[in-house]
DNA sequence: ACCTGAACACCGTTCAAGT
DNA sequence: ACCTGAACACCGTTCAAGT
């Protein structure tokens, strides 16, 4: 355990893991993930490249640590959803914490450029992402849901957030200098004539108010486990609705 | 609009642009995602790299091509859907169908190596993939949702689909070698004193079953589409359930 | 018209050697 | 103990020149 972080007993290091991924997400916010190289952050660091790797094992451990560090913020929402479900206060209330939770995903996600591709590229396991977990979990077993569906929900909850702030994010950038952006390009292509249904519905589609996308699909989730209960399965839920008409 | 396809009069091309994305697919099988370059893509047609570059502006363009190419078996799926809705004989069967197309594209994505990051990283806007987006809005628009909430239906199943293939792909590659797998990691950091609610639902969220995992997601995502006509905001749904207790 | 050959401007990573 | 310098084995992309 003499890693670099143990007290040093010579000249004061000028490298450490905590300022090395401050800098680098400060350089992801300037440059953007594809220019985001070892070399460039090195030069950020007034260092040569290859005294990184005392720190990162790789570029992969580098982004996997930024990948961690961009959900610090959410700690507390975390926490706070936790301390409400353990006053039982508002148990009823899961929906919402669950909602809060996502949005405060969502939020640091799209919070540094390309934040969910980083997000999405590594595979972080350190406290905040375990702490996220611990909340969402939290939740929805306090409101009563067996340990599958609680795991189940984390699951859909974080793919589906990932999944949205993805195309969130790949959306706004102007795809690499020239061309169109990502709506603009899917206007073009969606030819009336052979995709009729789908053109109809552009207006919507390549609207740019993502918060309301990503506000319904949560609602499909949520709104779906409110019915899990009722409805064993949702199959069964499908019916009784088609039974209606 | 002389573009390489035109019909040659010189030599035959050796190249072009529907053989070069075959072999790009297979050697994404055989190599990965991050081993792709355009040297060995090269090699694999007996070409110099620089050849490429005549019928792909840029490697993303190339990549764009195999994620569209990537969705072609799900033509088959998307007819299906479409003429069962114009019979009209299944209208009411609407959340099948849907469910039938978004499991068509988890299973497009997973049949290539890497196929979902190859699919997340790039935004194909051909015939497949409208085909698969004119016919999910059919599906919905036919079971008598309105065009808003039938765009941002598809854009969550697509988004869910994406984010869950994306974390199944990379749950399953050994991670670059050696270390632990996805999940294995996952065991090791969660702590139990630490994350006692995590830790105790650590064998569902560890889980290989990941059809479940993904059928789970999306009956959430169904079902909270079938509550939606009965109660206009889930919010609503979610309050009557809880009134329930 | 289509491809080669060679170059340009980079990469991530390693590691002896210095301080 | 921490960092430099220099190298290794690559990249994507461009473009004159050949055929």
């Amino acid at each position: 355990m003499s890693s670099p972080s143990t007290p040093a007993r010579g000249r004061p290091a000028r490298l450490d893991r905590t300022r090395t991924v401050d800098t680098a997400l400060d350089l992801l916010d300037e440059v953007g993930l594809d220019a985001l190289t070892m070399r460039r952050l090195a030069d950020a660091m007034d260092v040569q490249a290859g005294a990184l790797y005392r720190y990162f094992a790789t570029k992969g451990d580098l982004l996997t640590a930024m990948a961690e560090r961009m959900l610090a913020d959410l700690a507390a929402t975390a926490t706070a959803a936790a301390t409400a479900t353990a006053k039982t206060e508002g148990a009823g209330d899961w929906s919402e914490q669950l909602a809060a939770l996502a949005r405060a995903m969502r939020t640091a996600l799209l919070a540094r450029r390309d934040g969910a591709r980083v997000y999405a590229g590594t595979h972080a396991t350190g406290p905040h992402t375990l702490g996220f977990a611990e909340a969402v979990i939290g939740v929805l077993r306090t409101a009563g849901f067996g340990a599958e569906e609680a795991a189940r929900t984390l699951m859909a909850v974080v793919h589906l957030t990932i999944g949205h702030t993805l195309e969130e994010q790949a959306a706004l950038r102007p795809v690499g200098g020239e061309g169109a952006a990502d709506p603009e390009r899917l206007r073009l292509a969606a030819d009336p004539e052979r995709y009729p249904r789908l053109a109809a519905v552009l207006p919507t589609l390549t609207s740019e108010d993502f918060a309301a996308h990503f506000e319904f699909g949560l609602s499909l989730l949520l709104c779906g486990l409110g019915t899990l209960d009722r409805a064993p399965t949702c199959g069964d839920a499908a019916e009784i609705y088609s039974r209606g008409d």
